[in-house]
DNA sequence: CGTGGATATGGAATCGTTTCCATGGAAACG
DNA sequence: CGTTTCCATGGAAACGATTCCATATCCACG
C-alpha cells in the first residue's frame, strides 16, 4: 500500500500544503493558477486523500450508518437499496450493518458505527432502549428509526401502519366465510410484532371472528418459524382455515411446509403475507400481501436523517399499508371444508 | 455530538494519555491498578474510541469493502451476508457498497473505499480494467474478486465453474425432446455474462442441438430484461421450447411474462435458470435450477482476503455448479407441440 | 551497599488532513 | 503618493489516537 498524501501533491505542484488543501476542498481563496496545478498534480499522483484524517479534523465523515435487522429478508435488501441510492445523491456513503435479529449483533454494529463517527444512523431496532441503544441517545447522535421502533425513546422514526392493511385483510377473509383465521406472529421484542398483532387482535375482535388464543403462534421473523407456525397450528383440534403471516420470510416457511404437506394454497387454505416482495405475485397461486412502500420509506428515512443532522427535529411519518387482493386467499371456503387432517 | 476522548478516560482514572492508550489495547506493560481504573472510567463515561484516528495512526481500520453488483438481487444478498458474518467472526466489519450494475457506481464506491483506507477490498467487478479498479493495483490494497473476475488482471478470485452445470442443463433438456433452446444471457461486460454463454455455445454445439444466434438474447442481469427476452425469443418464427436463464433477476423477470402471457411453465415450456435461489423451490411448478454455494464462496472470499492481507498470495478458487432438475424443466415435450403461437 | 535488569509510566512525536492566523503584495481609494 | 482593503498564500496548531523513547521505581544479585 503506497501511501500518496497531499504533502506530495503539494510538492508537486509547488504550492504549499494549506493551498493544496484549499483547492481540494473548493475553498475559493486560490488562485486560478495554483487550482490548475494541483488538480493536475492530483491526477498525476492519483492522489486520494485519506477519508480518516479528512474525518478526524473536520468531524465530519460523509457517512451514515444503516442497520437493518437481516439483509436476507427482501423487505430490508429494498430498503437497504432505496436508502443507500438516496443518500449517495446527497453525498453520503452508506455502511450497511446487519443485526441478524440478534441484540448482540445489533450492539456490535451500533459500537462499531459510533466509534467510526458515521454522521447520523438509521436503525430498524430490535429490543428495548437497553445496550447501546441508549448510546445513541446520550451522545446525541442523528439517528432516525426505520420500520420498528423502541417504546419510550424520542426518536423520529418512519413506519408503516399496519392497521389498515391487517384489518382489511381479516375483513376480506371473513367474507369469505373463514371463521378460524391462525396467525404467524412477529416476535413481541420488536415494535412491528406488538403492533400487528394488536391490529389483529383488533380485526378479529371487530369482525366476530374466533379469538381462540391457540390461533396465534409466535414466530422470529425467519423462514424456519414459518414451518413452525403452520406445523403448530395445524395440528390443532380444530385447525385454521385461513392463514396471516406478519412478514414475507415467515410466508415463504410457510408455503414451503405446506407444499411439503400437499396442502393446496387458495384452495385447502388461504394465505395472505405483510410485505409485498416482487415475486410473490409470481407464485402459483399469486400470494394476496398486504403492501407498504418500501421507496418510500427509504427515502423518507434519509430525507428525515438529513434534516437531523442539521439539527432539525422532523416528526415521525406513518406511511399507510393495504390488501392487494391475489389468488392465494379469493377462493371462498366452507367453514368446515374436508376432513380435519392431522400433521404429525 | 458530546465527544469523549482518551484524555478524559485518562484525567478521570488518574493516568497519563499513554497509559490509558496501553491498557485499551491491551499492552502488558500495564499495572493490574490502573488496568482496573481505566476500565472503570471507561465504563464510566461510556467512552469509544474515535475509529478515525486509531486508523490514522496505526494504518489499519479493521474493516474490509463488499462490492456487489446488486443488493437486491438474492444471491448477492445471501453473499453479502456470508461474507459479512465471516469477517465479523475475523475481528472485521464490512462496509456494504452496491454498484447497481452500473460502472461510474462502481468507481464511486471503489473511491469512497480506496479513501477510507478499508484493509482490503472484495469485489464483485464490473467491466474491465479501466477506473478505479485499476487503483486498486497500483495502491496494492488487497483485493479479492468474488464471482466474477477481470481479464488480465492478477487479482485472487472465487467464482463459479459454470461450465459443468451449464452442460448438464442442455443435456437434460436436449433428452426430454428440445431441439431449440433460448438463451437469455448475461451481459458481455462481465466475465460470467461471457462465461455462461460460451459454456452455453459449446454445450449446444456438443448436443448438436441448433445453433441458430437468434436463439440467443442478451440481457443485462435484472428482472427487466429477462421479460424482454421472453418477449423477443417467442416472437421468432420458430421459437424455442425451453428456456435457460443466465441469472435469478432474469429467471424472475421471464416467470413473469410468462405468467401474463399464459404460457404454462414445465408444460407449454421448459425454463431453467441460474443461480439457486431459496423460493425457487417453492414456485408452481418449482424451478430447476443451476446451483452453486454461495456460502461457501462467501466464506472463501473472506478467507482469501484476510491471507491477502497477511501479504500470502492465495491461489484462485473455482466452485462447482450443478443441475438440480425439478418440475420447470421435467415434462418431455415434443419438438412441434400446440401451433406456434406469436406474441405482441 | 552498589549495580543491573525488568517493569510501569509519562512526555512528545506522529499519522494526514483542515483551519486559524499572520504576512506579503496588489489593487483601490482619497 | 500613502493608506486601506482585499486576496492568495504559507506556517503551524489542532483533531484523537498509537508508539517511541526516556525515566523512575523496584527487586535481585553479587
Amino acid at each position: 500500500m503506497v501511501a500518496i498524501t497531499i504533502k506530495d501533491v503539494a510538492a508537486l505542484a509547488g504550492v504549499s500544503v494549506a493551498t493544496a488543501s484549499r483547492v481540494l476542498s473548493g475553498n475559493p481563496a486560490t488562485s486560478p493558477d495554483s487550482r490548475a496545478r494541483v488538480v493536475a498534480a492530483v491526477t498525476e499522483l492519483d492522489y486520494r486523500p485519506n477519508a480518516q484524517a479528512r474525518a478526524l479534523r473536520s468531524t465530519r465523515s460523509d457517512s451514515i450508518g444503516l442497520l437493518v435487522s437481516d439483509v436476507r429478508n427482501p423487505f430490508f435488501a429494498d430498503l437497504a437499496h432505496t436508502v443507500e441510492q438516496a443518500a449517495l445523491a446527497a453525498g453520503y456513503v452508506t455502511l450497511l450493518g446487519n443485526a441478524n435479529e440478534r441484540k448482540e449483533q445489533q450492539d456490535r454494529y451500533l459500537d462499531t458505527l459510533i466509534s467510526r463517527r458515521v454522521d447520523g444512523i438509521i436503525v430498524a431496532p430490535l429490543g428495548d432502549g437497553s445496550g447501546s441503544i441508549r448510546s445513541l441517545i446520550t451522545r446525541e447522535i442523528p439517528t432516525v428509526f426505520v420500520d420498528r421502533t423502541v417504546d419510550g425513546l424520542d426518536i423520529p422514526s418512519v413506519t408503516t401502519d399496519s392497521e389498515a392493511g391487517i384489518r382489511q385483510a381479516v375483513e376480506h377473509l371473513a367474507a369469505a366465510g373463514h371463521t378460524r383465521i391462525g396467525y404467524i406472529s412477529g416476535p413481541q421484542a420488536t415494535s412491528t410484532g406488538r403492533d400487528r398483532f394488536a391490529a389483529f387482535t383488533r380485526a378479529i375482535a371487530g369482525t366476530g371472528l374466533s379469538q381462540d388464543p391457540e390461533l396465534v403462534y409466535f414466530g422470529d421473523y425467519q423462514a424456519a418459524s414459518g414451518s413452525a407456525g403452520v406445523h403448530a397450528l395445524l395440528q390443532l383440534r380444530r385447525p385454521p382455515t385461513a392463514l396471516l403471516a406478519a412478514d414475507s420470510l415467515m410466508a415463504v416457511g410457510a408455503i414451503a411446509i405446506l407444499h411439503k404437506l400437499g396442502r393446496r394454497i387458495g384452495a385447502d387454505i388461504a394465505l395472505i403475507a405483510f410485505d409485498d416482495i416482487e415475486w410473490f405475485a409470481l407464485l402459483n397461486p399469486a400470494l394476496s400481501v398486504i403492501s407498504h412502500s418500501v421507496e418510500e420509506m427509504g427515502r423518507i428515512a434519509v430525507d428525515m436523517l438529513l434534516q437531523v443532522i442539521d439539527g432539525a427535529k422532523p416528526e415521525s411519518v406513518v406511511l399507510p399499508s393495504e390488501l392487494i387482493v391475489r389468488a392465494s386467499s379469493s377462493t371462498p371456503t366452507s367453514p368446515a371444508s374436508g376432513p380435519s387432517l392431522r400433521t404429525n
